[in-house]
DNA sequence: AATACAATGCAACATTGTTGCAAAATATTT
DNA sequence: AAATATTTTGCAACAATGTTGCATTGTATT
């Protein structure tokens, strides 16, 4: 699958600096999602905390990324597919995340099932979260 | 429903103790989640914040509460029902956080549906939190 | 009541996240 | 292509959150 850093860029009317470049960039070849510290560590001391943060929320904004809600309470951020955009995502897919190694995945194929939830409670939106081995880690 | 603080200390083997006493008091009559910051806010200068993060982390180790993973990722933190004990949490509810308010329910009505995840992924946990308005900010 | 044990408070520190502002980089206009 | 306008970055300083070691205090046990 093709993935075109300086397209989704332009596409989101943002500027092209190193920074975003380099950061999407590991989003693109990351299996799972990256946690703001991952992000930190593989950039080196490339690019400033802030700037790293502040990128980051761009993002998300932006719909280029999603965060993803973690059992631990990490927060953990992955691509999204093109139906985002926006900032209205469309991550109605499940969220796995190992226990071993903490490789957190988008299982894109297994939508989010529909709950019925009492009288007076509106939803805007689901996430499921599973945790469990993976396939490396059995 | 009855709830007797003594007695869930002492099931628990745990001591009797002011702090613990006072937080699980809370806990109790909380309708919803409390967050670190609830507890420090509530308590007032009473007891010292690493006592409170100890407390907490004690009670989830027991299996008198349980950590709620949520939408925005802070940490927030529910009663477990009888059901849980010794780690070992049946928290197969689903949880609900209000965009507006902030305040985490425990649908304990909705149980989380069963998945069938793609070979090599074994589940040992499903964590499901919806979002949107709650009955009280329709 | 005396001893053994466990929990607390304090200090110090590590991590994570935020804000304002000058300097640098990018985009736009001429 | 150079000059201007706009955006982004890095730095500093700060706030919030979370962790650890250790002496003191409180709880449980004998």
């Amino acid at each position: 699958m093709h993935y075109s850093i300086i397209e989704t860029l332009k596409k989101n009317q943002l500027s092209i600096t190193d920074s975003r470049k380099k950061i999407l960039e590991l989003f693109v070849k990351a299996k799972g999602a990256l946690a703001h510290a991952d992000i930190e560590h593989e950039s080196g001391t490339e690019f400033d905390r802030v700037t790293i943060y502040r990128t980051l929320q761009t993002f998300v904004e932006k719909g280029i990324i999603h965060t993803i809600p973690t059992a631990d309470n990490s927060v953990r951020y992955a691509l999204c597919k093109d139906a985002c955009a926006g900032g209205h995502h469309h991550d109605d897919h499940v969220h796995f995340m190992c226990d071993d190694c903490g490789t957190t995945y988008c299982l894109d194929n297994i939508s989010v099932p529909k709950l019925s939830l009492p009288d007076g409670f509106s939803v805007s939106q689901t996430d499921v979260v599973v945790s469990g081995k993976c396939r490396k880690c059995q």
